[in-house]
DNA sequence: GACCAGGTCCTTG
DNA sequence: CAAGGACATGGT
């Protein structure tokens, strides 16, 4: 909470942007990105991209179309992203709360980043990680995505914030750029993977990434 | 076969 | 509030 933090995760960033540069990250347009969002809870990413091609082959990729879909079509199409009965649900609600709140997605964009916020974690099964990643890689807003990686990445540095508290660290520290945000979620989740296996975190970005 | 994956919700203590 | 279980398929 103190400049110390501060300081490690400005390291942190500035060590991942280096090693990493730009990479492309969660490409796809707003509706696929509402999506994936959903369907990459707790799911590797591999298989989220195997049920959006799924999906757009059936012609349900947009909110509007899983709106009406039959939903057992939906879990077909979804089904090798796990959880899929209840991630249809999800999408269910998400397209509905497009509709009746906004009536459109393109409605939505003229909706201000906290309100938009709120409403998204107004929906049934859209947590913080969810909201954040819809309004920072689909609305391309100010919205830091705090995930499972980022925690322990910096938890490595000795930086224990609970999440909340991490999402206004880093909103903080980063640079009020937009891309910068995205670029920043891509590359802890790519350091993660490469380096934070659950059972030995010891090797923290320090020792991996000499700054 | 065991364990984990870019979470979220619900129930308990 | 913290902890534990449920949701489910696919890869290592």
């Amino acid at each position: 909470m103190s400049g110390s933090s501060s300081i490690k995760v400005h390291h942190i960033v500035r060590c991942l942007s280096g090693h990493y540069g730009e990479i492309a990250w969660w490409p796809g347009d707003t509706d696929e990105v509402m999506i994936g969002a959903i369907l990459t809870q707790q799911t590797r990413w591999e298989n989220v991209e195997h049920a959006l091609r799924e999906l757009k082959r059936r012609g349900l990729n947009t909110m509007l179309s899983l709106y009406s879909a039959d939903s057992h079509e939906i879990e077909e199409a979804i089904r090798c992203t796990g959880f899929f009965r209840i991630k249809t649900q999800r999408l269910k609600s998400l397209a509905t709360y497009m509709m009746k709140s906004h009536g459109s997605v393109d409605k939505m964009r003229q909706v201000p980043t906290e309100a938009l916020r709120a409403g998204l974690l107004g929906v049934k099964g859209i947590g913080e990680e969810t909201a954040d990643s819809i309004l920072c890689f689909g609305f391309l807003r100010d919205s830091f995505v705090i995930d499972a990686y980022t925690e322990r990445i910096v938890r490595c540095s000795g930086v224990n914030d609970k999440r909340q508290e991490l999402k206004s660290l880093f909103e903080r520290v980063l640079p009020r750029d937009q891309k910068a945000y995205r670029q920043t979620h891509a590359h802890m989740v790519e350091y993660a993977k490469e380096f934070c296996g659950k059972k030995r975190c010891s090797e923290c970005i320090l020792v991996n990434l000499k700054g």
